[in-house]
Order: structure tokens, then C-alpha cells, then sequence
DNA sequence: GCCAACGTTGGC
DNA sequence: GCCAACGTTGGC
């Protein structure tokens, strides 16, 4: 199992919305390298940081784990929606995306300041770069780990 | 609200 | 296939 960092934006979805649905699309992700993790390397079981973009602030909130297999994202054949794409048919669909569960949420939430802080801890994290706007990203086991030590108010 | 970074589009 | 223009992301 891989381990992985999703980016959502709390006022559109957070995880306490996650949580209250219990499982979700990850829908609207319009990005190829994006769409090529969901499709090609995300697994069942697979956790991942649910991340707070655009928020106040940024940080790791939580875990979300992916629930089945890939499947096209509906919204890209909805024409009502902000995320339809006339040029997808359903013979050739061109957005994917996998299913999320709520796993659990932090009672710590991890900031992006306290992670730039331990930059040593966490070279190679992609998200602590500057400039990285990808919203899905792979994360080392390590890294993965001592950031979930943290959410869970144990220290790192 | 600003703006750096960077992905996408489209003219050539 | 280059690359300038444009649009979006997302921290600050």
C-alpha cells in the first residue's frame, strides 16, 4: 500500500463533510497527472492526508482511504456542472477518479508552517515546496507516518 | 487582494 | 513543435 496527500478546499469539501457522508468521489480533479495517480496507482485500503487548501490555515486535517476502484467522474458528463467536459463521452471519458472513506480526523491538525518549520524532517515532501499546486501527491511512508504521529497530538 | 508558479491553449 | 498569452492554484 502507497501512501498519498489529497487537497480539498474546506469551504467547497472538508472532512467533516467526508465524515458526515462516510464516503465520496473524489470528483472534479482536472489535472492529467492528477487523474494518472487516481487511475493508475491509487489501491483500496490506500491512506491518504486529507489536506485543507485555501484555508486558515493550510494543513493536514485527517485521513481518507480509497474505497474501490477507479471510475470515470460523472461530473465531466454533467453539463449543469462547473466541472463538465464537452469533449469527454462516456465511449472515452477522459476524467477518473477513485471513491474515499473517512477514516479518521485530527485532533492536532498538521500546518503547513509547522512542516516548512522541520524542513530537514521532510525533504522531498511535495507539498511544503513552493510553487506545488498538484492536488494529488504521492508521500513518503516516513513522512507519512511522523505527520500522522503529529495529527494524533503525539510527539513527533 | 496580490502575485508567483505553472499547466493549458492556440497561433504560427 | 515552439512559445507567448492566458487561466488557475493557493499561500500569504
Amino acid at each position: 500500500l502507497r501512501t498519498w496527500l489529497i487537497k480539498s478546499e474546506p469551504d467547497v469539501f472538508s472532512i467533516d463533510d467526508l465524515a458526515a457522508k462516510g464516503r465520496s468521489g473524489w470528483d472534479g480533479v482536472r489535472n492529467y497527472q492528477a487523474r494518472n495517480y487516481m487511475r493508475d496507482d491509487m489501491k483500496p485500503g490506500d491512506l491518504c492526508l486529507f489536506w485543507h487548501s485555501n484555508a486558515t490555515p493550510p494543513g493536514a486535517v485527517g485521513l481518507a482511504r480509497v474505497d474501490g476502484a477507479p471510475r470515470p467522474d460523472p461530473t465531466q458528463f454533467d453539463p449543469e456542472s462547473e466541472y463538465y467536459d464537452p469533449k469527454s463521452t462516456a465511449a472515452e471519458p477522459r476524467w477518473v477518479m477513485v471513491d474515499v472513506a473517512f477514516h479518521e480526523k485530527f485532533p492536532n491538525p498538521v500546518t503547513l508552517e509547522s512542516l516548512k518549520a522541520r524542513a530537514d524532517a521532510f525533504e522531498g515532501l511535495l507539498v511544503i515546496k513552493r510553487g506545488m499546486r498538484l492536488s494529488i501527491q504521492p508521500v513518503e511512508q516516513a513522512h507519512f507516518d511522523a505527520i500522522v504521529a503529529a495529527g494524533r497530538g503525539q510527539a513527533p
